[in-house]
RNA sequence: CGCGGAGUGGAGCAGUUGGUAGCUCGUCGGGCUCAUAACCCGAAGGUCGUUGGUUCAAGUCCUUCCUCCGCAA
């Protein structure tokens, strides 16, 4: 029913393969758009954005405009027709002509379950904040950020041992599986499209770097919250001289009194260290400045580690 | 050519002014038995990322290449 719906997928990293690949294959993909090339790692190197790179593994036409509003993407969008752009994680506002362009309209698909978390970074503000549940919503796009009536959601669980990398993993397939469920309802006719609550509406800023420090006298929980909030990217470190070593997993500990920011107890599941609520984060994967990551125990073997002293 | 760090027995590290390798953990064998990052004794396991060079002698200095990582974008 949907094959031959023509459809332009618009996203760029990791998170959108997903949905772009199950828009290969349940629709007629007429045409990938992401951001352009960028430099990026060590050195400056060129990088592909990872939609592009799955785009053109399967020979699809990819499109990497500088800027959406200079009348050469519109001229894209005619040359293609497409009946429905559906858009995961492109990283660009779209201006309105776009949203009005297709018959179907504009979607998207959001790492949250609206109107809880709009904008760029919901799925890392969920792990940092400790919510026990998160989600993906499709919705139709609007003029405002993340604003537009809400077609379907789908919830998941957040456990303990979750990073946002690994929330990341299970969504995009969770997204991908409502986004073609909401693309059945809305060519079939069937879509109910759902306001947001305003008054219920929260903000997800873009992650910075500068959230990733880590200061032991602050509260476990909110500790925890940063580091598998900011895992594996960019990751939370703590500061040791002009050195860096960045934490990326952490678990709860025990209670201890010992004073903040010393290790309380070492063993083969990782270091705890005390914070300033009178708990233990048990830290499970380290990485040091030029070193590779490794599990917690081992740093404390090559490091020789004792209990009391602090991370070095 | 953006800045910088690193590649050493299975893992994490050390190795000083160059003199053929050491620590913690793990593994294997044995002992002990309540120590719990268990303890004691013993053993195996490394041509020190790659290429060429300097030297009486290089993990240690210079060179080629490969790989990994932190910062910055």
């Amino acid at each position: 029913m949907i094959k031959d719906l023509r459809v332009l997928f618009m996203g760029t990293p990791d998170f959108a393969v997903s949905s772009c690949k199950a828009l290969y294959e349940n629709t007629t993909l007429v045409g990938v758009v992401t951001q352009p090339d960028r430099p990026k790692g060590r050195g400056g190197k060129m990088a592909a954005p990872e939609v592009k790179i799955f785009a053109e593994s399967v020979g699809l036409p990819v499109y990497q405009p500088l800027s959406l509003r200079d009348g050469a993407f519109q001229s894209t969008l005619e040359l293609l027709q497409p009946e429905l752009i559906v858009v995961a994680a492109y990283g660009r506002i779209l201006p309105e002509y776009i949203l009005n362009f297709p018959r179907h309209g504009c979607i998207n698909v959001h790492g949250s379950l609206l109107p809880k978390y709009r904008g760029a970074a919901p799925i890392q503000r969920a792990v940092m904040n400790g919510d026990k549940q998160t989600g993906v919503t499709i919705m139709k796009m609007a003029q405002g950020m993340d604003t537009g009536d809400m077609i379907l959601q789908r919830s998941m669980d957040i456990l303990e041992t979750d990073t946002s990398g690994s929330i990341f993993d299970r969504m995009a397939g969770l997204g991908a599986e409502a986004l073609i469920e909401a693309i059945h309802r809305i060519v079939g006719g069937t879509a109910v499209y759902t306001p947001q609550c305003e008054e219920e509406a929260t903000y997800a800023p873009m992650i910075e770097k500068s959230e990733g420090v880590l200061d032991f006298s602050k509260p476990a929980a909110y500790l925890r919250g940063i580091i598998m909030g900011m895992s594996p990217s960019p990751g939370a470190f703590v500061e040791i001289g002009d050195q860096r070593l960045k934490i990326y997993e952490a678990l709860f500990g025990g209670d201890t009194n010992a004073p903040a920011g010393s290790i309380t107890k070492i063993s083969k599941e990782g270091i705890e260290i005390a914070c300033g609520d009178g708990k233990a984060l048990l830290l499970k994967i380290l990485q040091k400045q030029g070193k590779n990551r490794t599990d917690a125990y081992s740093y404390a073997c090559g490091t020789k580690l004792s209990v009391g002293d602090f991370l070095k």
